[in-house]
DNA sequence: GTATTGCTTTACGTTTACGTCAACGTCAAG
DNA sequence: CTTGACGTTGACGTAAACGTAAAGCAATAC
C-alpha cells in the first residue's frame, strides 16, 4: 500500500490545501512566492507543492512567530539552501549562523525577562488577592 | 549631595534625551505617545520625560524585539499598570497573565527549535569544512 | 450544454510603524 | 536682534505584509 503521509516524496498539494493545512491564505502563500520565499512547480500553470515547500513553509512561519521581516527569513532560508561545496563558501555560512545566533541569543534574553517579569507580577498579584481573603 | 542618576525619582529628560539614550528617534517616541504607549507630564507646551516613561520605554522596546504590534504592547503596559483593587479585577489580570505567558511560551519553544537547528546546521558545516581539509 | 468550483493573474486598498517635510514657537548666544 | 538649537503640531510619504476585488481559464457536476 502507498504512503499517503507527509513522509511520500511523490506527494503533492494544491494551494488550497496546503493554505488551509498551515492555517494561512493562499493570498499569503502567493505573497511568499512573489517575495522568492517557496517556489513551486508548475503542472501548466497550476502550482504544485511538495514536501520541501512545506517545510519552506513552516519555516517561514516559525520566523514570522518569532517576528522575524520576511526579508530577513528569506535570507535565512537561503542560507540553509545555499550550495556550500568550497571552503570560502562554508566560512561565510559559519559566519552568517554566527550572526543569527547572537540575534536568537539576545531574543531569548528578552524572552526570559519577559517571563520572569510576569511572573513577579503574577506573585504580587495572587498575594494582593489573598489579602483581600 | 543629591543623587544625580537614574534612582533619583525628580530627574526628567527631553525627547531628545530620552531618544537619543533609547537609539530611537523622537519621532518614534512621539507616535509612541500618539498610540497612548507613553504620556509624559507637560512643561507648558514641552514634553518631560520621568522615570516611570523610561520604564515604559524599554517595556516598549523589548516588546518590539520580540515582535510584538505596539497596539498589542499597549495592552500589556496598561494590563501592568491597570489598577486593581478589587478582587474581580486581581482574575482578570490574573487570567489575562495566563494568556501571555501561553504566548511567550509558545515563542521560547519556537527560539529553542531555530537555535537547536541552527546549531545542527553548523555541525554539518564544520563536518564538511573538515572533510575538505 | 451551463453552472459551479478552483485555480490563475493583475491591480489597487489597508494597516502598521514610523520617516519626512512644513511651518511655527522659544530661549540662550553672539 | 537675529541666528541657531531644540521644541511643537499637523500632514503627507513609505515599506511591509498582506486583503480584496476584477476578470479570466479549466475541469467536474448536473
Amino acid at each position: 500500500m502507498p504512503a499517503a503521509d507527509v513522509t511520500d516524496l511523490d506527494q503533492s498539494w494544491s494551494i488550497r490545501e496546503i493554505a488551509d493545512e498551515f492555517d494561512v491564505t493562499h493570498r499569503t502563500v502567493r505573497h511568499y512566492e512573489d517575495l522568492g520565499l517557496i517556489s513551486p512547480e508548475r503542472r501548466g500553470t497550476t502550482r504544485v507543492y511538495r514536501r520541501r515547500d512545506r517545510t519552506r513553509l513552516a519555516l517561514i512561519l516559525r520566523g514570522k512567530r518569532l517576528g522575524f521581516p520576511l526579508e530577513e527569513i528569506r535570507t535565512i532560508i537561503d542560507l540553509y539552501d545555499r550550495p556550500r561545496g568550497k571552503a570560502s563558501q562554508l566560512e561565510y555560512v559559519l559566519s552568517q549562523i554566527d550572526e543569527r545566533r547572537r540575534d536568537l541569543e539576545q531574543r531569548r534574553r528578552d524572552l526570559e525577562d519577559a517571563l520572569a517579569e510576569l511572573g513577579e507580577f503574577e506573585r504580587r498579584c495572587r498575594a494582593d488577592l489573598d489579602h483581600l481573603a
